[in-house]
DNA sequence: ATTGAAAGATGACCGCA
DNA sequence: TGCGGTCATCTTTCAAT
């Protein structure tokens, strides 16, 4: 597995912006040739430096929906207790992310939900009936902003 | 702007996972064909529902990065000092999301630094630096995982 | 829905360091 | 030998029927 260059990072950042750019309009932003671009992203996305491509979609033209931000404390449990939750947050579509966190409280969750009732069902499903669990505190985001996992690269 | 139909939403949730595939790929999937599949790409892309197409990279491959969870809360300050810090926010490339929330915290960052050299500097040049600051936490993800922005759309 | 033209991606080959 | 450049071919997209 070769070193990632400059090069390598450049064509990174702007797929990391927009994936549908042609390999020719990349080419010309890092000066390269198109062939040599596309050689360089079929390797990244082999070596699964480039793990995924995917659509980000409009929260607003698909009804709305509510971002929570959910904070789980766990009274007692261990390294069996903390596995089988995470497996669960990774099953649950509502669930964006998980985070597995230091401090007081134990799991950070995103979710995006349609509405209340979509919340209370995830809670009851897999919070209220975790007897592992000893609290959770919900805040509700009034705006998101820049929704994205872009990484910031910095050429060398 | 016409209504999402299933069609509509079998097309975004394949776009979600993978949005590479061919719309003749797509077409199997859903049951249309691969022109008609592509129309209606081609208008959610412009209608604005496809917001933007972007590469997801592998934290690991490109050094490890660590992600910080991090909650502000104001102690004065209006609307003007708000939609100050959201600009601010939104230029700063380490900060991945921003959410503006109710309850005793006014913010919830998740941000992903190289280092925590780099978190020190972000903290003293928007944080320390901002009067309007009372306090902040901060929470360090042990593991994060279900990185994503996968809006669950069901078929009705 | 089918088809044909244009655009883009992929692979082979050459040359240079 | 590895990497970039060029060219030819195949695939995919896109528009017109």
């Amino acid at each position: 597995m070769s070193e990632i260059d400059n090069f390598d990072i450049k064509i990174l950042n702007e797929l990391q912006d927009n994936s549908r750019q042609t390999s020719e309009v990349i080419a010309e932003k890092v000066g390269l040739s198109p062939a040599a671009t596309q050689r360089r992203i079929k390797k990244l996305r082999e070596d699964g430096t480039i793990k995924k491509e995917v659509a980000i979609l409009c929260p607003k033209s698909l009804g709305g929906r509510t971002t929570l931000i959910v904070q789980v404390v766990f009274s007692c449990g261990g390294e069996a207790t903390i596995e089988t939750f995470k497996q669960q947050m990774a099953s649950v579509p509502e669930v964006q992310q998980c985070y597995y966190v230091t401090g007081q409280t134990d799991f950070v969750l995103i979710m995006t939900v349609k509405d209340m009732k979509d919340f209370d069902r995830i809670t009851r499903e897999y919070l209220f009936s975790n007897p592992s669990i000893g609290r959770f505190e919900t805040i509700v985001a009034i705006d998101t902003f820049k929704e994205g996992f872009k990484i910031p690269l910095e050429v060398a």
